[in-house]
Formats: C-alpha cells, sequence, structure tokens
RNA sequence: GCCCCCAUAGCUCAAUGGAUAGAGCAACGGCCUUCUAAUCCGUAGGUUGCAGGUUCGAAUCCUGCUGGGGGCGCCA
C-alpha cells in the first residue's frame, strides 16, 4: 500500500464517519509521515489532532473512532493510537520484504520520479569570471549547484545547466595588464590580479609567443588578454571537469554584446513602459517591483551595464522557453535578488515562479574569510589532488546552502573518517564485497521469499529504502541535495547494523536457503540505492575500497 | 542607517509545525579463529542565544532584543 492509497483509505474512513453523524472538516491534504521512531510503525498521521477540535470531539477519542475503521481495510495490519491522538499505522507484513526485488529490478531507475515533470529549468552556477582559478569560494557552488542539476533530472524536470562567462568589462583589461605587467618582468600594477596564475599565464604566453613581449604593449594589450582568457578558461573548464561538474552552455557576456542583444533587450523593456532617462543615463525602474533603488542600464558615457547584460541574459533564457531561471548566488550577491526579480518582471514574468534566487552563505576556512584578492587562496584544483574530488563534493553537498560552513583544513587534510562520505562509500563496497562472496559460494536471487526477511535490522532497512523516492522528491523539491546525503548516512548506518545482524554467505556447515538467496537480494537493493544517491550528489560508488 | 543570512552537545553539523531534538568527531568502556573492524555495541554529553506571542503542539512561524557573517557603485 502507498502513501497516497492511504490517504485515501484515510479519507474514505472520515466520510464513513461524517455518515455516522460526526462533523469532520476533512483538510486539503491529509498529512501522513514516516514517524521518526521506528515503533511507531509504518505510516503516522495527525489528522485526528487537526480536526478534532472543530469536530467537537476529543483528538484521543477520534483518533480511535478512525483507527477502528481503519482497522477492518485490507492491506492495514495494525493502527495504534498514540501520544496527544497519532495514528500509528502497520502495513501488511511481506509488502516490505518485495520491495527488496523490486529495487533491484528497477535498477538505476529507482529512485526517480515525476514530482517535477513538466517543469523546464535552466540552472545558473558557479560563473565565476574568467581572470583567475576557481578556489574554495566557488567549490561550494559548483558540488551544489550541479547536486541541484542532477536531482532535479531525477524528479523529472528537464534542466539545462549554464556557466555565464563574465569575458566583458573592465576587469578584462585589468587582467590583460597584470599578464603584461608579468611578461615584462613587472610588478602587477594597483588593482590588479596579484596571483601567481597570473605569472604562470604570463611564461605559458612568452614562451609559445615571444614577439607580444617585444612588441609595444599597446598593440599586443588585446592579443595578451585574447589569449589570457583562452587559457584561464582551460583551466577552468578541465578543473570543472575533474570535479564531475558538467555544465550543457558555456554562455559568452560578449555575446550579448557582440549580437546586438543587450540593446534589443533595452528596448524591449523600454516597450513595457520600465525605463527612463536620467543624467544622460537609461535606467530601469526597478523600484516598482520591489528593488530599493532603481538600477542603471546604459551610463551617460554610452557604455552598458553589467546589470544590463544580465537582463539580456535574462530575456535569451526566457525565449529559449525556460519556465524556471535558477541562479544559485554567494551571500555576498544577496543584494542582486531584487533587481533579478526586476528584470523577470519587467520582462513580463512572474517574479515568484519563474526566477528562482538560491543564496548560499559563505566558506570560511580556518576563520579567514576566501576572496579573490586574498593572496592565500586556495584552489579547487589543489583541493582535488590533495583530497580526491569525492570527498569535497560529498562534503560540502551534504550541508544546506544558507547554513555557513567553516571548513578545518586539518581534518581535510586528514581525509580520515571525519568525513562521513567513506562511511558511505565503504557501506557499498561492503555490499558489493558481499555480492562477490555469496555468488562464489552458489547463491543466486532466484529463491528469494519476501517473508523471509525477518530480522528486526532487516525490517528497518526495508523501510530506509523504500523511502528513497520520497527523498528525492523533497531534495528536489527544496532544491535541497543535502536530504540525500544524510539520507545515505542513515541508510549506510542501518546497512552495517544488518551485516553485523545476519549473514548473506552461509557457513562452511551450512545449507543455502531462501533466507540467503533473500538476503543477497536485500543486499544488491541497497547497494542500488547507495550507488544511486551517491551518483546524484555526483560521487563515486566504489565496488572495493 | 537600511537589507539578507545565521545562532542547536566540547567541535563540525542535522531535524515537512509533531511524539523522548539527532549524527559524526573528540572522551570513556566493550566485540575480530565466521561474508571488509573504514564496521558494530555501550556510557557520557542540551534551558535549541534571550524575552514575549500565535496553537492541540514551536528548534522550526510572528515581534523585539543580544551576538556573528554578508551586502547596500553610472565596478564587474
Amino acid at each position: 500500500m502507498t502513501p497516497e492509497e492511504l490517504k485515501s483509505a484515510i479519507s474514505a474512513v472520515i466520510a464513513e464517519l461524517n455518515a455516522a453523524g460526526l462533523a469532520i472538516t476533512e483538510p486539503d491534504t491529509i498529512v501522513v509521515e514516516r514517524p521518526k521512531i521506528r515503533d511507531h510503525g509504518d505510516w503516522a498521521s495527525n489528522i485526528a489532532l487537526q480536526t478534532a477540535k472543530r469536530a467537537g470531539l476529543k483528538p484521543r477519542d477520534l483518533a480511535e473512532q478512525i483507527a477502528e475503521r481503519l482497522r477492518a481495510r485490507s492491506g492495514i495490519d495494525a493502527v495504534d493510537v498514540a501520544g496527544p491522538g497519532f495514528l500509528n499505522i502497520t502495513l501488511a507484513a511481506d509488502a516490505a520484504g518485495r520491495l527488496a526485488a523490486d529495487i533491484v529490478a528497477a535498477g538505476e531507475s529507482y529512485g526517480t520520479g515525476d514530482a517535477l515533470s513538466g517543469h523546464v529549468v535552466n540552472m545558473e552556477f558557479v560563473s565565476a569570471n574568467p581572470t583567475g582559478p576557481l578556489h574554495l569560494g566557488h567549490t561550494r557552488w559548483a558540488a551544489l549547484g550541479d547536486a541541484i542539476a542532477r536531482v532535479l533530472r531525477a524528479a523529472g524536470a528537464e534542466v539545462a545547466s549554464e556557466y555565464y562567462i563574465n569575458d566583458a568589462g573592465s576587469q578584462m583589461d585589468t587582467f590583460a595588464n597584470s599578464v603584461l605587467a608579468r611578461m615584462h618582468g613587472r610588478a602587477v600594477p594597483e588593482g590588479g590580479y596579484p596571483g601567481q596564475y597570473v605569472a604562470d599565464i604570463a611564461e605559458a604566453i612568452r614562451a609559445e609567443r615571444p614577439a607580444l613581449v617585444e612588441a609595444p604593449e599597446d598593440e599586443v594589450r588585446a592579443e595578451v588578454r585574447d589569449r589570457a582568457y583562452a587559457l584561464q578558461m582551460a583551466d577552468i573548464r578541465s578543473t570543472l571537469q575533474d570535479f564531475g561538474v558538467h555544465f550543457d552552455v558555456w554562455f559568452s557576456e560578449a555575446s550579448l554584446h557582440a549580437s546586438g542583444a543587450i540593446e534589443k533587450a533595452v528596448a524591449r523593456l523600454r516597450e513595457q513602459g520600465h525605463v527612463y532617462e536620467d543624467g544622460g543615463a537609461v535606467w530601469l525602474r526597478t523600484t516598482t517591483f520591489g528593488d530599493d533603488k532603481d538600477r542603471v542600464l546604459i551610463r551617460a558615457d554610452g557604455q552598458p551595464t553589467y546589470f544590463a547584460a544580465d537582463a539580456a541574459y535574462y530575456l535569451d533564457k526566457k525565449d529559449r522557453g525556460f519556465t524556471e531561471k535558477i541562479y544559485l548566488l554567494g551571500a555576498d550577491h544577496h543584494g542582486y535578488i531584487g533587481r533579478l526579480k526586476a528584470i523577470a518582471a519587467a520582462a513580463g514574468d512572474d517574479p515568484e515562479t519563474n526566477i528562482e534566487v538560491l543564496i548560499g552563505q559563505l566558506i570560511s576556512i580556518n576563520g579567514a574569510k576566501l576572496s579573490k584578492r586574498a593572496g592565500n587562496i586556495i584552489e579547487l584544483r589543489d583541493l582535488i589532488d590533495w583530497l580526491g574530488a569525492d570527498a569535497v563534493r560529498y562534503s560540502l553537498a551534504r550541508t544546506p546552502a544558507d547554513s555557513p560552513l567553516t571548513l578545518d583544513p586539518e581534518v581535510l587534510r586528514s581525509a580520515s573518517n571525519d568525513n562521513p562520505v567513506y562511511y558511505v562509500q565503504y557501506a557499498h563496497a561492503r555490499a558489493c564485497s558481499i555480492e562477490r562472496n555469496a555468488v562464489t559460494a552458489g547463491i543466486t536471487t532466484e529463491a528469494f521469499d519476501p517473508a523471509a526477511l525477518t530480522d528486526p535490522t532487516e525490517t528497518v532497512l526495508l523501510a530506509a529504502l523504500a523511502d528513497f523516492p520520497r527523498v528525492v522528491a523533497q531534495a528536489a523539491q527544496l532544491r535541497e541535495p543535502h536530504r540525500i546525503a544524510r539520507y545515505l548516512e542513515s541508510v549506510a548506518g542501518l546497512f552495517h547494523k544488518w551485516y553485523d545482524a545476519c549473514r548473506v554467505t552461509p557457513r562452511t556447515d551450512e545449507e543455502i536457503t531462501s533466507v540467503h538467496s533473500s538476503r543477497l537480494m536485500l543486499d544488491r537493493a541497497t547497494a542500488t540505492v547507495l550507488a544511486n544517491g551517491l551518483e546524484l550528489l555526483g560521487v563515486g560508488a566504489p565496488e572495493r575500497m
């Protein structure tokens, strides 16, 4: 019996009771949930607590009446009234065991669903300037954004992930000047980019084009800039690839300038009546849509602002048919929410549904904040080489974005079992090892018997495995992949406990029975869930450790 | 001054408005001639920053404080 079937059963019982003379107002949605404490049954409902007062009854009395009629229904084993009036419902026994075979049959597709089918989503994240390498500050969004995209897809949404390249604007010239200075052996100018990587890029350019050092700087500045940009973007792309993060689209800001998209965007916004001129500049009246001040689109000198490009980019996404545009930004950009929503509204979209800005808090390490201008940056490349992509991605994906995260470099460096990724990966590797041993011993799943999975550790493990699709759907709806990580940790824990209590492979003097076959099925089902969940987080599921 | 986020065990962090607030690490004590001991079992650890409010019920929602982080440009 699924939760939905249980809800309709409760609904039917309410109708019966009302027909018998009670006056229960059925709520819009009947809540059925997994009790935190396993002894409280398979499912719990607060229906009596919600409705008793209005029906003029005590919650426990009403709960008893509902329970009595619920017990008479097929598929339900027991209904208990607990606490202030909760209904604790236990379903028929072997239904749970059957799930193990269902999961194995579903394989990679177990956990996917259609909670978000019909949603066409654009996910923009990272979008770091092409003037330096990715560092720890970007790492969180890379891990989180990629995981969100994967989870949304698993829930049935159509998703395009995009990286917006800020390759237009003054920072590119600053970058070029810093590289040029290094090529000529000078210190970078005031306000330039001080990192060692600038010297490395300068050296690379000098090695491949020695002539650029000889020529007057003004004549080669553009070429140096383009070359430095290309080298830096190549580094960013390969770093993200090694981090397991995939982007469907790399969108160039410069392309918006070159194609005239910005002028067209301004014209479209003007048609909507939200554009005015003041002090020689062109403004968007974003205050109409809740922003705290209006924003300049075209400066008095005729140059479009970064904001104008943002507006053009938004319209481009809209024209490409995305119903939801998700932006993943750091807390230092929270001031953008108002103006981004204003763009959406001015473009005729609904700022409540067509655009979503997810704000993540910044990472700090050892008390020191990370900023690109700070000398002591920790590059993503180094983190990957140092700790492995899996450990880094998992640590970042298991924490909700809106809580500040402090990483301890000593813990990261040690890569010990402080890191829960090992706990989960080890469970998967162990499940695979068990399967190898079982197969060697001649066990197959042909004699699978759902009723043979009777150990308490098997009951709770099965219940947890059954939750996976709901956890995925919830993580997708809330854009919170950390729920999957936490769930996997709990599954891994239950699996380890089961391993301790139940053998899959018989001892040498033992006969092979359906119990062993059934346990092998449960072992495979657990490995399937762990692997599918880790895949959603972009983390590997090793078969041996 | 205005705006956003946060405050939970010694530390790092969880917890759809639900039942006894949970994990890991650190501390202490146990289990390996048996499928991977990176596992498992046990003990200890809490006025959920403070004060009110909302309701059957608040770590969670509302108001006001306190403390911390971030942001308020015709920069990008």
